[in-house]
DNA sequence: CCTAGACCTTCCAGTCAGTGTAAGGATAAG
DNA sequence: CTTATCCTTACACTGACTGGAAGGTCTAGG
């Protein structure tokens, strides 16, 4: 199967596939022409990568999981334990940016968005708080 | 006043003040001797923006605050209408990260997280869906 | 006057995870 | 044979910084 098909089959642009085999996380096959073969298994680890990443795991754990993944005498333990880890790291950009929402929810609250110059919100940055 | 100084007063990395003034967002003065010295104003500038960067506010959006900031005869309308898109922004965020969340949350209760190698995280990731 | 250390400067490279583009080769359809 | 659509590599760029090296300056103490 040719890199666009794959694309397609694991949700993932040409490039981000060609910039994952770079990185070394996939090693498709090659024909004689230098096209890439993809075949069942790098389909597999590919869509895996994708879904990893959907759910916000960095590249860096994508390869730990990957590496937990190949090994039949892993620990589940230890994958729970990468989970848990980026599960904190989510909660904790929600959390960042549910405050971020708050304040700039007031700011754009107290502001008229009127014609006039006056504005509470180039108020609000501007303060010396 | 030093940049160190400033830093301090802004609440903001030296090297984050220097990369500013490279972009072109502040142009603090210079002693005799090539050191950068900063004025009031120049502090005021750097907390707006320190600020506007806390709101999630991109380095583009900042210069359009900025301008209008700046701008005597601004209407108050332009900076809400930022203010709505950034709004938005930071809500598409916060549901983006808490599906991931709410989906990683699922996986991490359904594993064990024993000595075992059987792993739901890791079936969840290698699932066909 | 000398020295130590704490400042300051610029410049270049690296981060993360891709994305854009150009130049060129291969293949399939008509 | 032509045209359109694939494929390849290599390099540059993105955003918003951050780190480090190499070197200049200033201040306090002896």
């Amino acid at each position: 199967m040719n890199i666009q098909d794959a694309a397609h089959l694991c949700n993932l642009p040409r490039k981000t596939i060609r910039y994952y085999e770079d990185v070394g996380l996939v090693t498709p096959g090659r024909r004689g022409n230098g096209y890439r073969e993809f075949d069942r298994s790098d389909i597999v680890r590919l869509s895996f990568i994708a879904r990893a990443r959907g759910l916000g795991f960095s590249m860096k754990d994508v390869r730990g999981l990957l590496t937990l993944k190949d090994n039949p005498v892993r620990r589940s333990a230890e994958v729970k334990a990468l989970a848990k880890s980026q599960l904190a790291k989510l909660e904790h950009k929600l959390s960042e940016i549910s405050k971020m929402r708050e304040e700039l929810q007031d700011l754009f609250d107290a502001c008229l968005g009127d014609e006039g110059a006056s504005c509470a919100i180039l108020d609000g940055l501007a303060q010396t708080k």
